[in-house]
DNA sequence: TTTTGAGTTGTTCGA
DNA sequence: GTCGAACAACTCAAA
């Protein structure tokens, strides 16, 4: 019987696997690889809070495989030299994978497609994590989009839901080809200690089991009435799915076709829902077109803006959310204690950090890269651009959210300042908004927390739209 | 080639 | 309390 490797990286799935799927069509007996190789993602190696997911999704795969009579095989070192040496060792005639997006990444594994193929193998990628590879999505003109609307109008136009493949509930064992053994998932990856991480796992399962289990309680209650649900911080509103669409627990076609077929769900909920599958897409689509905008702003005006000195004090305060705005805070230590943040109040803390404070954005891109258990390079890149105003479809500059008000908003109750800024759980609703305004509650309650604002709010709204303004003059 | 319509997520001010 | 206007042009995408 003819080998192949299914090479798995970001895909760490058996259901809807592209690669293994095309092995198993040809008749090829698949060899599950995995290789850990942080130090071929160029800038963007993964940070700490992924790679204990990654850890544990491993582990879930590792588990899924040898429950089917397979195994997974992981390897460490340098991802071409291994792939050859395991083709070598088990015979092995093809090498399958799905493709990632990250330039540095990208460019690997161009290289190696071009080696393998160089030394007679058959190299192939597949789609396995878009609903449209970056490049089926283009203008009329055939240019890539630049901007979020005409985009996602032009590819939900174009979507439909494909046939989806299930894993087979048996595979061939990797013996038979006489794979080796590799290392153990505790050599790469190990646990982190302390256990930093275990407030992680009180909200998520990495794994496929627990990729399917959050997309079938988001689709079976979270999703009616989605589009309004989805901006109050404090409730599970929106699908939580971004860690588990990041490592392919879950097919996005999957997942698109589920919320496409979900019964009862008004229009307004379903489009909105897809839409942000589509905010995914739009962000791979621009970076792959765009490779620079992970490090440099995608908008050339801002290549020369002033931002404000780093004060390491200043960042240090809103990396442990110790800003004295109540909404910061709460945000930034629900991404500590649970590798995640609601994207309402990401949006809060990206604007309280780059036009309040007027910092880069890439201070901001880089703590989320270490901390979220749901990094990914184009998101996070789009996400923040956006906020900063240096994307190219960005908010307009005077968009300044207003911590305050936004709380008001999405926390009305104040239940997601009280949950995760305890020490203000006792102050009253409006004090718990603004607690600086009542500086004797503070002192009676919060004698902990900061007295005031790491900056005053209306002088940070002002100096940002002047400096923000002074740069369209400077044109 | 030129024209036209439109652009995720907001805030503040004054009537 | 509610509402509309102002905030700023500029670029993108399609007709």
């Amino acid at each position: 019987m003819a080998v192949a490797l299914v090479w798995f990286r970001d895909d760490l799935r058996l259901d809807d696997q592209p690669a293994l799927r095309a092995a198993l069509d040809r008749g090829w007996l698949p060899v599950p690889v995995y290789i850990h190789a942080p130090d071929e993602e160029g800038a963007w190696a993964p940070g700490a809070a992924s790679n204990a997911w990654r850890r544990r999704a491993l582990a879930a795969l590792s588990a899924e495989l040898e429950r089917r009579g397979s195994r997974l095989l992981v390897l460490h070192g340098h991802s071409l030299p291994l792939l050859q040496a395991t083709a070598a060792l088990t015979g092995a005639e093809a090498v399958l994978w799905a493709r990632r997006y990250e330039p540095a990444v990208e460019q690997r594994d161009a290289r190696i497609k071009r080696e393998l193929r160089r030394a007679g193998l058959h190299a192939e990628s597949f789609n396995g994590s878009l609903l449209f590879e970056p490049w089926e999505v283009a203008t009329k003109q055939g240019d890539p989009y630049r901007v979020f609307t005409p985009f996602w109008r032009t590819a939900r136009a174009q979507w439909r839901a494909p046939a989806t493949w299930d894993a087979p509930a048996r595979l061939p064992s990797p013996e038979d080809a006489g794979a080796p053994h590799g290392v153990a998932l505790d050599d790469i990856l190990p646990a982190p200690r302390p256990a930093w991480d275990a407030g992680f796992w009180q909200r998520f399962t990495p794994g496929e089991t627990g990729a399917r289990q959050a997309l079938a309680r988001f689709a079976g209650r979270a999703l009616d009435g989605y589009a309004d649900a989805r901006d109050r911080a404090v409730e599970a509103g929106t699908s939580r799915l971004s860690p588990h669409l990041h490592f392919g627990e879950i097919s996005v076609q999957r997942v698109a076709a589920t919320v496409n077929d979900a019964d009862g769900i008004a229009d307004g909920d379903r489009e909105r829902f897809l839409a942000e599958l589509g905010w995914r897409e739009f962000a791979h689509h621009v970076l792959h077109y765009f490779p620079q905008v992970a490090e440099r702003p995608l908008d050339p005006r801002f290549e020369d803006f002033r931002w404000a000195r780093p004060l390491q004090a200043r960042l240090a305060a809103w990396r442990h959310g110790r800003t004295g705005v109540p909404i910061v805070d709460a945000g930034m230590r629900e991404l500590w204690h649970t590798g995640w943040m609601h994207n309402r109040v990401r949006m809060v803390v990206a604007s309280w950090l780059t036009k309040h404070l007027r910092m880069h954005w890439r201070h901001g891109a880089r703590w989320f890269w270490d901390t979220l258990v749901d990094a990914d390079l184009a998101n996070n890149t789009q996400g923040w651009q956006w906020t900063a105003g240096t994307g190219a479809d960005a908010a307009p500059y005077f968009r300044v959210f207003n911590p305050v008000s936004q709380a008001r908003r999405f926390d009305p109750e104040g239940a997601y300042i009280a949950r995760w800024v305890p020490e203000l759980a006792a102050l009253p609703l409006p004090a718990r908004f603004a607690p600086w305004e009542h500086p004797e509650l503070l002192r009676r309650h919060a004698p902990d927390y900061p007295r005031t604002p790491q900056v005053d709010l209306a002088e940070g709204r002002q100096a940002a739209l002047a400096a923000f303004a002074a740069l369209r003059h400077a044109r």
